[in-house]
DNA sequence: ATAAAGCCTAAACAAACGTTTGATTAACAG
DNA sequence: CTGTTAATCAAACGTTTGTTTAGGCTTTAT
């Protein structure tokens, strides 16, 4: 018979593989890449222990492959908004504010749609920066590699006044702002300075991009 | 006989329980708070694996009393500078530069001193608030909280442009831009950008100076 | 239908972990 | 000295860890 083996293959049922990369992502954001173990996985991800080995080889190849995947999601994202804001402004320089848009929003973006509210997957990003544990994988060091290149090229332009090197870590500060957001546990939840109901995304988002781009408009040490 | 039991106690010979704490202090900084087993790091002290549990209670019990020795030592050497500053400036607002200085100085400078040169001990600030199994102890919240008060009390003369939760969000993103000099592995080695024989302390120390106090110096948003 | 490949699973593995124990030694007070 | 407390130690404890095994089930191709 046909129809009896799977009743169903709805979008609920993905493959083992797929189903650990999410638990484990979700997993590595809250907790970091150490904490998690295999059985905490894939109980949650709700396939068999083995899986793991069988998909990744190890943990640790889980790990590079959830780094890998969220890396590129967000590189790939950060370069299609500054191509749009390139070709916005059609040969000018591009606002120093918009390139720090283009760098942060993806990360913002998905943080703010994840639905705990909590930018769990953003939290990843910092950890997948900061964790001891978490080579970066060579895979997804020329992606940021790229990244960087291009973020450079840009800034070369819209920030005469820097030297190069100035630009590069000018550019590595900002992101280490960014990333203070999420690795900074239950900051972003009510009762820190202000009793504000809910973390206001929108206004963490100016801020940011406000400190920021006056970070990289001040004035060169040359 | 009273000469025989200890030949010397010259400071190479501290109790365990002080030797325990480097140690932990080195690891917890070079591989994170989860990682290093109390078997590496009572090796590494050259003490008994039971010391732990005898001084210390358990192995978090350890973590937290390296997180708020190296919290208290930071805070106390950043208030005395901003109190130097203070009264340097005679009732006078102290300019923003300054007042930034003071925050990063006091973990610039033990970094800068570390022998291994790779700013370990800076390090571990960064992972004592991105780390998940950092709990913040109540010891060490109080006296941030202390901290947190004596700056926003300075910057709110110094700056007077900013709302009040903007001079806190922007003091956070720029120790978040501090910390990404340490949580970056490999970056202040050669080979990164430009071909620099070894980290340039004091040229980093000015370039990120200046880019916290220029992200602090933005306009508001309101 | 049969074979082969891919996918999934329960069970077991050795290794490493934090913690506890009980005994031994050092320090010190009366 | 004697007695008491503090400090250190080797050894073992019970868990939990990541990984492996061997086999069953499902799918695809021949």
């Amino acid at each position: 018979m046909i129809m009896t083996s799977k009743i169903e293959n709805q979008p609920k049922k993905l493959k083992a593989g797929e189903r650990i990369l999410i638990a484990a992502e979700l997993a590595f954001a809250k907790d970091g890449f150490e904490r998690p173990s295999l059985r905490d996985i894939t109980a949650a991800a709700d396939v068999n222990l083995a899986s793991v080995s069988y998909y990744y080889g190890s943990r640790d190849g889980l790990v590079d492959a959830v780094i890998i995947r969220a890396a590129k999601r967000w590189n790939v994202a950060r370069i299609q908004q500054l191509d749009r804001c390139l070709s916005e402004a059609g040969g000018a320089p591009v606002a120093v504010e918009k390139i720090v848009a283009c760098v942060v929003d993806p990360i913002l973006d998905e943080a703010k749609e994840s639905e705990d509210g909590g930018g769990y997957l953003g939290s990843l990003l910092g950890r997948s920066m900061t964790d001891p544990s978490s080579r970066m994988p060579d895979e997804v060091g020329a992606v940021y590699a790229e990244v960087m290149r291009r973020f450079d090229e840009a800034l070369t332009r819209s920030a005469p006044h820097l030297e190069r090197r100035e630009i590069f870590w000018r550019l590595f500060f900002g992101v280490g702002a960014m990333l203070r957001i999420f690795t900074q546990g239950d900051l972003l939840n009510p009762a820190s300075g202000g009793r504000s109901g809910e973390p206001d995304w929108e206004w963490i988002r100016c801020q940011l991009i406000r400190f920021v781009t006056g970070g990289i408009e001040a004035k060169s040490t040359k």
